[in-house]
DNA sequence: AACATTTGCAACCGCACTCGG
DNA sequence: CCCGAGTGCGGTTGCAAATGT
């Protein structure tokens, strides 16, 4: 009876904090693609800690960022071909990654295991001085305000980079895919002195500051993103040519995303593989693999 | 139309922690 | 210090709705 009692309480509390409660978002609202963004780099950052996720998105409750992670991006990157834990490519039929047939319970899970929760903890430190940047920049601002926090997690700048360079402050939401790929794919990009030459010298940044291969890329239909990036199919590489090729795609895809608005999911770019000096990039979660 | 399968998400469960008596 | 109630959290399950055959 008393152990009824107790569990009736508890789901009450539960009923309210993860569904009642007046202060949390519309239930089947599709998360915007900004923040689906936010969301992967909090994974990246602090793993599956919900309830840390959940205190940087704002009316998002634990329970939903959960949820999320488990019925949408893991069953993306399971259907694209990666694990949706390591997200590492599925090489073998067994379905482990990096064309291991260890049994996920062997000792070689369990160094991957020990090898990410270091980096977890080195992610967790890193988070902690990002908030702290965030608190000095963002001080004005009002706490729930995510893409200033995305801003600073993001690590992106609104002074550099070509979508900004096009945009200026008033680039759409919609445009920060664009800005995570700029992420990705100029790490050591520096503040250019921008003009019309901007995109230009973007792209002869690309053909200059990295040896081939610097990105390969697969899309399934007609429309990707990566098409501003390159024109060659999977496993071919940039030319010296790229670099003056690249205006035209660029300016290409500002104007269909804007056309998208924010509808744009980022299922919809979930289709690529990025290999960038060396390195994988899950094309879903970003994460570097 | 009927049945099977998949999907989305609220709810449940158990463990760990805090706090007051 | 110990104990029990309350709470937070993450993993998992159950089930209604949606979708496929």
């Amino acid at each position: 009876m008393i152990t009824g009692l107790q569990r009736f309480c508890k789901c009450c509390r539960l009923r309210w904090r993860n569904y009642l409660r007046p202060d949390i978002k519309g239930h089947g609202l599709i998360w915007p693609l900004d923040e689906a963004l936010f969301f992967n780099r909090l994974i990246e950052l602090i793993s599956s800690r919900w309830s840390a996720i959940a205190a940087h998105l704002p009316k998002r409750t634990d329970n939903e960022v959960k949820n999320y992670w488990h019925s949408r991006l893991k069953k993306l990157l399971a259907l694209k071909g990666y694990d949706p834990v390591t997200h590492k490519p599925k090489t073998t039929i067994f379905g482990f990654a990096n064309g291991s047939t260890d049994d996920p319970k062997t000792g070689s899970n369990l160094n991957h295991i020990a090898q990410w929760e270091s980096a977890r903890l080195q992610a967790e430190a890193r988070f902690v001085g990002d908030l702290e940047l965030h608190k000095q920049a963002y001080h004005p601002h009002n706490n729930n305000d995510i893409f200033a926090t995305s801003s600073i997690l993001f690590g992106h700048n609104k002074d550099v980079g070509p979508t900004d360079q096009l945009f200026g402050q008033n680039a759409p939401q919609c445009l920060d895919m664009l800005r995570a790929w700029e992420i990705i794919l100029l790490p050591n990009y520096s503040k250019a002195t921008g003009g019309q030459d901007h995109v230009n010298s973007f792209g002869n940044r690309l053909a200059s500051d990295f040896e081939p291969p610097i990105i390969s890329a697969i899309s399934n239909n007609g429309s990707s993103l990566m098409d501003c990036f390159v024109h060659e199919p999977v496993g071919q590489c940039f030319d010296e040519n790229y670099g003056t090729s690249i205006t035209e795609p660029f300016a290409t895809i500002h104007h269909n995303m804007g056309f998208k608005n924010n509808g744009a999911c980022l299922e919809d770019f979930g289709l690529w593989e990025i290999i960038m000096q060396g390195k994988k990039y899950c094309p879903i979660s970003g994460i570097s693999m």
